[in-house]
DNA sequence: TTGACGTATGACAGCGCTGTCATACATGAT
DNA sequence: ATCATGTATGACAGCGCTGTCATACGTCAA
C-alpha cells in the first residue's frame, strides 16, 4: 500500500497563502472569509484536487454528515419508496446515508442503534415505535435528531412521521362492508407490529359491525410475496369457503389473491372483493384494477429528512412533534360489487 | 449541547490497569493479548459501557469499516435484491454499508465515487461498467477493493460479479422463436446501458434468424413500471398489430403486458407469448405463470461482499478477476404456444 | 483623540485512536 | 554462559481537522 500522502488543509492553506483555519472556515462558513481569500482558496483547492477528510472532521468536531437509517428490510418495496424519499430529501445537502437493516429483529435493531449512535450521526431515522427498551433509552439520550417513521403512535422518542395503520386498515375493512360484502377476511404475512395494528383495525371494524363472533383471519410470519398471497388465499378458501372479500395486509398478497382467483375462475369483484394496502403502482394497472389503501411512503422519507434538516438548521420542531401523513382509500373495480 | 465526555480507550485502560495500546489491541487483535489482560479489559469495557469512536480509528489508521455501495436506484427491485445479498454477506463482520444512488446519472455517480473514496472505505461496490472516464480513473487508483456488479464486461477496474445481459436477452429472444412465435417484439423502459445490451442481444437474435429487416422495438427512457408495461404494449399493438410475442426488458413490464392482454382478451400464450427478465418471484405466481430469464441478484450482492472480505483477509482474487453468475431461462405457460 | 465595537485572520491545543519502534522477560539452542 | 527467537506490553508521535481564544486593524460615536 504505497501512500500518496493525500493533500491536506495545510497544503491548500500554504498555496493560498492563508492559515489552515481560514481554509477550514472558507469550506464550512464562506461568509466569514473575505472575497479575496476565498477566491485564492477556491483556486488552490481546485489546483490540488483537495478533498476533505471526513474522519478528521468528525473527530475534531464531534459531528458527522451522515444520517443513519434503520429499517427492517430493503427488499420490501414499502421501504424502497421511503428510501427514495430520503435520498431525494438529501439532494443539495452535504449529508449522506448509512443504512442498516434489522430483518425485523429487535435485538439487531438495538445493536444497530448502538453502532450508529457511536458514529455521532447528524440524525437518525428508525422505522416504527417498537424498539426494545434499551434501544429506546439509547435513542432518547441521543444528541442528534431522531425520527421515527412509518407510524404515528403514543410516546414518541423525538420526531415522528407516519400514519395510523390501525385506522387505515379499519377504513379498508369498512369499505368492503360498505360495498356490500358480507364475509370479509384478513390475509397477513410478515406479521410485524404494524401488521398487527392493521389486523386490529380489521377486527375492530367487524366487531363494530356486529360480526365479531367469527375471526376470519389467515396470517403467517413468513415474509410477504405474491406467491404467498396465492397460498394464503387457497388456505382461506379451504377453511372458509363462504368468504366473499379479502383485506390484504399489503399489495403483494392482494396480487397473489387476484391470480389465484383467476386460476379458480372466481369472478372479481362479484364473487370476491379484493383490497390491498399501500397502493403500489401496479394496483391500478392490474386487470381488474385493484382497490387499495394508499400510503405516501415517498413523502414519509422526504418529510423525515426535512425534520432533520430543519432541526439541524435550528428552526426545527421541538421534541414530540408528530406529522400524520394520513392515508387514502382508493376504490377500484376489484371491490365494485354489482348487486 | 452538554458534552457527557464519552468514555475513551484510556478510561478503559486505567480501569483494567494496562496501557491504552493494549486495550486497542485487545479489541482488534485479541490473540496478541494475554488471557489475563484480556479478561480485565473485557470487564472494564462492560463496566464503563465503552464504545469505540470510529472517526478516531479512521483518522489514525487511514481505514474505515464501511463498504460503499453505489447503485442507480433503490426502488428498482433488482437492486433491492442485490442489497439484501450485500447485507446478508456482511453478517458477522464489523463492516457497515454506506449507500449512494446515482439515479442513472454518470455525473452523480462520479461525484459519489469521489465522496465515498474520500472516506477511505474498506471496499466499494459499483453497479455496471459504464462509469465516466474520471470515475474510472478514481476507482482505478483506489486503495480498497472495488467490485463492479450486475454485468461482466471487458476491461474490469478490479473485481467483477455479474452476467452477460446481451447473451441472456439473446437466449430469451431465441426461446420465443423456438416456441414457434413468428413476430417477437422488444419492450424496454429505463434504457440504461444494461438495457441497451439486452436490446442488442434481442436484435442480434432476430438478425441471426434472418428477421433483421424489421426492428420491432418499443422503448422509453422513463423508469420502468407495471403501468408502463401496459402502455408500451398498447403502443406496440397500435404500430405492429401482427406482433405475437414480446421480450420485456424486465418483469414489471411483462406483468403490465399480461394485464393489458387480459383487458383486450388476447389469449396467452396462443395469441401472445410473454417473456420477462430477472424472474422476480411474482412471475411464477401469475396467471398464467410468466416465462422469464432468471438472474441471481441476491447472489450477486453476496458474491461481491465475499470478494471484498476475501481481499481484505489477504486471500482474495487478483485484479481483473471476474465471476460470471450466468442466467437461466425459465420457460412457463406464457410462452408455451400450442401449435 | 479616545474607546467601543465589528471584521478578518491566526496560534494553540487536542479530538481518540493506531503505526512504529522499543523494551522486558522467558525460552530454547549452541 | 551466550545468543537468537518469541511473547506481552508500553512510549511516543501524529492522523487532519476544528473549538476556543487571541490579535490586528479598521470604523464610528462621543
Amino acid at each position: 500500500m504505497e501512500k500518496t500522502r493525500k493533500t491536506t488543509l495545510s497544503d491548500v492553506a500554504a498555496l493560498a497563502d492563508v492559515s489552515p483555519i481560514t481554509v477550514s472556515r472558507a469550506l464550512r462558513d464562506p461568509e466569514k472569509v473575505s472575497q479575496d481569500a476565498r477566491a485564492r482558496i477556491t483556486r488552490a483547492i481546485a489546483q490540488l484536487g483537495y478533498v476533505p477528510n471526513p474522519a478528521a472532521r468528525a473527530l475534531a468536531s464531534g459531528r458527522t454528515d451522515v444520517v443513519g437509517v434503520i429499517i427492517p428490510s430493503v427488499s420490501n418495496n414499502v421501504f424502497a419508496d421511503v428510501l427514495r424519499g430520503i435520498y431525494d430529501g438529501l439532494q443539495d445537502s452535504p449529508l449522506g446515508v448509512q443504512l442498516g437493516t434489522t430483518r425485523y429483529s429487535p435485538s439487531t435493531e438495538e445493536q444497530l442503534v448502538r453502532v450508529f449512535l457511536s458514529q455521532q450521526p447528524a440524525g437518525l431515522i428508525v422505522a416504527g415505535h417498537d424498539q426494545s427498551p434499551a434501544a429506546r433509552a439509547l435513542l432518547q439520550g441521543a444528541e442528534c435528531p431522531v425520527v421515527q417513521i412509518m407510524e404515528v403512535g403514543p410516546q414518541p422518542i423525538d420526531l415522528v412521521v407516519g400514519l395510523s395503520h390501525y385506522q387505515a386498515a379499519r377504513d379498508g375493512a369498512q369499505h368492503l362492508l360498505d360495498m356490500g360484502y358480507k364475509a370479509p377476511a384478513f390475509l397477513g404475512a410478515q406479521m410485524d407490529p404494524r401488521s398487527q395494528r392493521r389486523l386490529a383495525g380489521f377486527r375492530d371494524c367487524l366487531i363494530a359491525a356486529g360480526m365479531g363472533a367469527d375471526d376470519p383471519v389467515v396470517t403467517t410470519p413468513e415474509p410477504s410475496s405474491v406467491s404467498l398471497g396465492c397460498r394464503l388465499f387457497a388456505d382461506l378458501l379451504a377453511t372458509r369457503p363462504r368468504t366473499d372479500a379479502v383485506l390484504c395486509n399489503n399489495d403483494d398478497l392482494a396480487l397473489g389473491v387476484l391470480f389465484e382467483a383467476q386460476r379458480r375462475n372466481i369472478r372479481i369483484p362479484d364473487q370476491l372483493g379484493i383490497c390491498g394496502f399501500n397502493d403500489h403502482e401496479m394496483m391500478s394497472a392490474a386487470e381488474p384494477p385493484l382497490t387499495s389503501v394508499e400510503t405516501d411512503r415517498y413523502e414519509m422519507g422526504r418529510a423525515a429528512i426535512r425534520q432533520i434538516r430543519d432541526r439541524l438548521a435550528g428552526k426545527g420542531h421541538p421534541r414530540g412533534h408528530a406529522v400524520d401523513l394520513g392515508y387514502r382509500l382508493v376504490p377500484r373495480v376489484s371491490t365494485a360489487r354489482r348487486d
